[in-house]
RNA sequence: CGGGGUGUAGCGUAGCCCGGUUAUCGCGCCUCGUUUGGGACGAGGAGGUCGCAGGUUCGAAUCCUGCCACCCCGACCA
């Protein structure tokens, strides 16, 4: 697994180029150029072409083809938060510090990572040309928080909308970015600002709330499974590890190739914590005032890191093709401009009828790039079908597909491409999702003696082992093994037994992992 | 906030310990030519407040002082 944690620096350390001693490590493996590490380092992160970390202090910069895969990943969720009911709309980006506090172990969970604007005004420096100071006059009354999270802004103004059983259940989502000031960055598992989606419903019941955060999660697990090909647990997190201000935190988690856990999404059973805090009330049909009762759930950016960390080999990006912006890049090899003409015209008709099959097609015929060059260009993009086409092919009458999972190369007759490469698309998606199944079920494991447990999760893995339920033990396993209870799998053997650690007895097993 | 480290061209760096011509090298960028079936080659060229401020000195990227920024290790974490 060594070359994973090669790759995964190369994708989530960009910012960390000066950490000179994994480059030769990198080089051995890897690199072509010798006597410049370094450098290959960087051309490796600027054709993978996602993502940077910005100026601003532990910010990211989401270049266009890693914005076009958040895109694919926003429509694709957009559309099945509608099927399930849901309506999109927009709460503001400052969270007034009175509405932040209102509900208290939520303030107190996220109290420490705050951004806070404090003054409305800048003025010159009267002690430096050129320069501006922060006006001392232009305090605010008032600070206001950036969201961190958009619970507060979201139930105050629910306070206004819901009044009685007929405006329930609200139920909406809304695409925004948030902040949240983490002492350490990574990019896309956890920088300043992400973006993300938040689902806020309201609902005039205890179950029809549950049923909501649960179906919420289905949706989530759905999602990651067919269109991410990345197989999750769905689970119960344990008290410890549960979203401030909720009762019950529902979570999916995905194994990454280096064999750490990685949560991808979550949902919360608020219980009526936030009702009470923002007073929601609402009469139900007998006249009689309740406070409603929430849920919350999200996704964000890290999805792409969970993308890139679950498919990616040493070449660059793997692309689902459910999810890739770009499904066949078709490179043209030819020496003139009648060579690269006669290719056109063969291609027109084929490109055609990709698209017309709801394909995105892409026919690089851009003469400044050599074709070895697009070749791993198109790679490191992870395009999951290339087709490349000379004037050797066409004297035969025939393409080259080359498939991004396992890399192979082939020749096909012309007439056959369009079958050929829809049937490709299909399988390399259901490839995906079997390779990391089979990785992750390789890598889980059923322990019962807690030295073994010790040793062995240094190397990453699942480990479904028994719990006593408590916190303290929780944290005990943490310290000693940096490793945490990932989630109380909704889908377990009914078995009892005794805690590994401490002995006491268990309902069941729940599973432990180190995790980003 | 505690411990460690680094700031030299768009990026990555050499030089600093032991001060001395025009600040080194690679990538990238620009121009021309030859190339094009797996990240091309040759020739030429552009690009620098050596993090900032002060000090020592005939002379500072190099020594001293202060400041700033960033990174790494811990606590935190979608």
């Amino acid at each position: 697994m060594e070359w994973f944690s090669m790759r995964n620096k190369y994708f989530y350390i960009c910012s960390r180029i000066k950490d000179t001693n994994i480059i030769p490590k990198m080089a051995e493996k890897i690199t072509k150029r010798e006597n410049d590490y370094s450098q290959w380092y960087l051309d490796i992160i600027k054709v993978a072409d996602l993502a940077e970390h910005s100026d601003v202090r532990g910010c990211m910069v989401i270049k266009p083809y890693g914005f076009a895969i958040w895109e694919k990943i926003k429509d694709q969720l957009d559309k099945m938060f509608k099927e399930t009911g849901h309506q999109n709309a927009y709460f503001p980006l400052f969270v007034p510090k009175s509405l932040f506090e209102a509900e208290e172990k939520n303030a107190e969970g996220f109290a420490k990572e705050c951004a806070i604007v404090t003054h409305h005004r800048l003025i010159n420096d009267p002690n430096e040309k050129g320069k501006l100071i922060v006006d001392p006059a232009a305090k605010l009354e008032e600070e206001l928080v950036v969201r961190p999270t958009s619970e507060a802004i979201i139930w105050s103004t629910y306070k206004k909308w819901i009044q009685s059983y007929r405006d329930l259940p609200l139920l909406i989502n809304q695409w925004a970015n948030v902040v949240r000031w983490e002492m350490r960055t990574r990019l896309f598992l956890r920088t300043t600002e992400f973006l993300w989606q938040e689902g806020h419903t309201a609902h005039a019941t205890k179950k029809e709330a549950i049923e909501e955060t649960e179906k919420m999660i289905q949706v989530y697990a759905q999602f990651a499974e067919e269109f991410m090909a990345m197989p999750v647990i769905k689970g119960l997190k344990s008290e410890s590890e549960r979203f401030a201000g909720a009762e019950e935190t529902y979570c999916i988690e995905a194994m990454m190739q280096d064999g750490k856990a990685l949560q991808a999404g979550t949902s919360h059973f608020l219980g009526q914590n936030f009702a009470r805090a923002f007073d929601v009330k609402f009469a139900d049909k007998e006249g009689k005032q309740d406070f409603v009762w929430a849920t919350s759930w999200g996704v964000s950016t890290r999805l792409m890191g969970a993308l890139i960390m679950t498919h990616s080999d040493d070449q660059g990006l793997v692309l689902p093709p459910a999810l890739a912006p770009i499904h066949v890049a078709i490179v043209p090899i030819y020496k003139n401009e009648e060579q690269l003409e006669a290719i056109r015209h063969k291609m027109l008709p084929i490109i055609k009828e990709l698209q017309a099959k709801g394909f995105t097609v892409k026919f690089d015929d851009d003469d400044q790039k050599r074709p070895g060059w697009k070749f791993a260009e198109y790679e490191a993009k992870g395009i999951p079908v290339r087709l490349a086409i000379g004037p050797r092919d066409l004297e035969n009458d025939q393409i080259e597909v080359a498939r991004r999972d396992t890399r192979e190369k082939f020749s096909v007759s012309i007439t056959e491409v369009t079958a050929k490469v829809t049937q490709l698309l299909d399988e390399i998606q259901t490839n995906l999702f079997k390779k990391a199944d089979d990785f992750r079920k390789a890598q889980t494991e059923t322990i019962d003696d807690y030295e073994t447990f010790k040793s062995k999760i240094k190397d990453g893995g699942f480990y479904l082992a028994h719990w006593d339920g408590t916190t303290s033990t929780e944290e005990k396993i943490k310290k000693e093994t940096k490793a945490t209870i990932r989630c109380i799998p909704l889908e377990r053997e009914q078995e009892t037994g005794t805690c590994m650690v401490s002995g006491k007895p268990s309902k069941g097993r729940v599973i432990f992992a180190r995790a980003y």
